[in-house]
DNA sequence: CATTTTGTTCATTTTTTCTTGAACAAAATG
DNA sequence: CATTTTGTTCAAGAAAAAATGAACAAAATG
């Protein structure tokens, strides 16, 4: 048996490894998150051990530039952390599996920015009301208000959902 | 004054309009929607008058494909109706303005199929589970186990979302 | 310190997604 | 019915997003 055998079976994904990362990597495109994030995730949840950076290359087969991104991505996510390992020079990483901890990190990693800047653009859109004079004016304000009620509303769903969760 | 000039000046998008289509094609994004779903709908909710295909299509200056295949999908969620017009030979769209009624089209229409596939996926996993008794397999099945009970939670959220607009 | 190990960044390439527009189908009109 | 109008579909092209990998920086090692 040639060296290196030993080394490629550790490497090989198991049926219940692929089936996770499978479901992961679907899981995050719903949230608009690129596959590596997912495979990343699934593989460090699935994992009994931390793993390094090089771990994932190997066993995933991806790049190294994907994996440091990804894992950039879902550490500013609060989605995995790092475990000090003795002895061991590589940082090894951990998926946080608190399903209120990621849906946190989500709602405020993506979510509320997305609110926020439609907030600002909330703002630009009444001043530009107030000067519309033009047929239609009438209508198009109430809609605009609309919007404003659709943003609190959303900012409260948000709240409520952090709630349903704690 | 040339002719056609008093129709392209009807066809120009006002600033308001802009900036509410800018907005929704934000929002639709958030969603994991195309940027042409995103025009239509501002579009329609901005415009005091139903528009008819050609309308939307001249407006946005978008072609007549996209208009048709953005407008399939927003039926699709419930996002648009058509309003018949007497007189008028063509489809007259309008854009469904109530927060609830979008909420729980894109629910039914683009996150439960996910849940239900989801489902599926776990299923299989299960079944993988119960033959694994490799090293770590009881590490694994927990791991799945958490995965059914956030995919429970998931269900019960998208409950309480309904409730919460309800 | 020189060297090795480790991790990040970013220009390029690859892949995926979206849009276009022409061909087609369906329905109304005269 | 032949013609016109209207709307859809889908192959091809365009645009956007993601992955790669080589160059670089930072830190540990001896």
């Amino acid at each position: 048996m040639p060296a290196g055998t030993a080394e490629e079976n550790s490497l090989a994904l198991n049926d219940i490894e692929i089936s996770v990362i499978d479901l992961f990597v679907r899981g995050v495109q719903v949230l608009g998150l690129q596959k590596s994030v997912g495979q990343i995730y699934g593989l460090l949840f699935i994992s009994p051990e931390p793993l390094s950076l090089d771990d994932i290359v190997d066993r995933l087969g991806i790049s190294k530039g994907s994996a440091s991104q990804g894992l950039k991505i879902l550490k500013g996510l609060g989605a995995v952390t790092t475990k000090y390992l003795p002895g061991e020079r590589r940082d090894h990483y951990v998926a946080q599996a608190e399903l209120k901890v990621l849906v946190s990190g989500f709602v405020s990693g993506e979510l509320m920015p997305h609110l926020e800047s439609g907030q600002d653009r909330l703002a630009v859109l009444l001043e530009e009301c107030k000067s519309d004079e033009s047929e239609g004016a009438k209508f198009r304000k109430e809609r605009v208000e609309r919007l404003r009620r659709w943003h609190g509303r959303s900012s409260k769903l948000l709240k409520t959902i952090d709630r349903f969760l704690g």
